[in-house]
DNA sequence: CTGCCATTTGTCAGTGACTGCCTATATGCT
DNA sequence: AGCATATAGGCAGTCACTGACAAATGGCAG
């Protein structure tokens, strides 16, 4: 169907993917029926005809049947390259760009089903939130020797911070906004520092 | 012991503090001894000598004996003031400064073993995070009016998890930097903006 | 085509967090 | 003291998650 990125993917990397894609979809209807918590780990097995052990052995936890993506192994270098320059925030806004546009049709529509469930479920944003951090703290480390220590963790922690800031808001809004333009937004923000306020008419220094 | 507040407390609610006080205890004692994931709650229960039903009753979760403070019920106004004038963080700092002198002896110590905790168990970073976020948003919402929808959540959460970035770097650097330093540090960050190096010698624009 | 090996999937039994329900007890108030 | 109410404990059950072992599947050499 997509191809993911033309990757030397093994013929058995596929199948696990598909059959985690099939296991994730049958997830999600479920989610999307009777509400998260309401849905047993067995009763998602049983729909995409795999036992529980498999559903685990693949997801690890019930939260990340609606948080994997098959894109999860991101690219890290460019990343960091962004963060590594004196102003990190136009790099990150490239990089974005970027992953949007290649985001549509079915894709696109399954993460916002994704997107839903997560700013939906508490205990899923919690988990999401956890991973965001995780992966913070990797960019952090290597941009570290660039910014310094503290400083490198605040910047990377506060973006982060910002981007899921923008999905939450897209997401929570039924996705009216352009969310390009939404995360444009959420990064001007952070790039001009708190002192500036949004207009002209609230001055006060 | 310690004067909460002066606030009229009532003697129950005194008495279920002392017990959560005494609780929270014997489960920071178990968990700095066996790891946190080797102790059941009911160990906790037993070294505290109250039921397992107890502890859920008061805590609800096992995340909650390490999180769980007895001023968790944060005064919102004053915060919420800060954030609502044109430049949020000088407020934040007076707050925060605040909050750090007034912790010490007894107060001091139970928070440097509770956040050692918070930072060295994902499970608990996660709860806090996801507690920070719901607080970040009761004060989002109020500030909404004053800055924007978007504009004031990302402030908000990037303020957030800046405190949290500095808290996380004193305690994972054994509490050796002075806290309201490395608090100062990262409100600078957020509120000069991205654009600027932290010293003359980076700089590539 | 067939038997062999490795990788993957399923089964089973167990642990422990967490909840609802009901009973017992303690506490504040008259 | 005596009553009403709030609070603690006991009990049974659900479900996420794990480790160990058995079954099956699929690629591959002979």
């Amino acid at each position: 169907m997509t191809e993911h990125r033309g990757e030397p993917l093994g013929l058995r990397a596929r199948k696990k993917i598909a059959a985690m894609e099939r296991i994730q979809d049958a997830a999600l209807d479920l989610f999307e029926a009777r509400g998260f918590d309401a849905v047993t780990i067995e009763a998602v097995a049983e729909a995409a005809e795999v036992s529980p052990r498999t559903v685990y052995r693949y997801f690890g936890t019930k939260e990340m049947l609606v948080i994997w993506d098959e894109f999860d192994e991101v690219e890290l270098s460019p990343l960091v390259d962004a963060f590594a320059s004196s102003d990190p925030i136009d790099g990150l806004r490239q990089g974005l760009h970027l992953g949007f546009v290649n985001l549509e049709g079915e894709q696109l529509r399954r993460s916002k089903r994704r997107l839903r469930l997560v700013y939906g479920v508490p205990a899923v944003e919690a988990t999401l939130a956890l991973h965001a951090a995780a992966f913070s703290r990797r960019i952090a480390a290597h941009v570290a020797p660039v910014h310094g220590e503290l400083r490198s963790h605040v910047l990377v922690h506060a973006l982060v911070a910002g981007i899921l800031g923008a999905m939450r808001h897209w997401t929570l809004n039924d996705f009216k906004e352009s969310p390009i333009d939404l995360l444009d937004q959420a990064l001007d923000v952070l790039q001009h520092g708190t002192g500036t306020p949004p207009d002209e008419s609230e001055r006060h220094e």
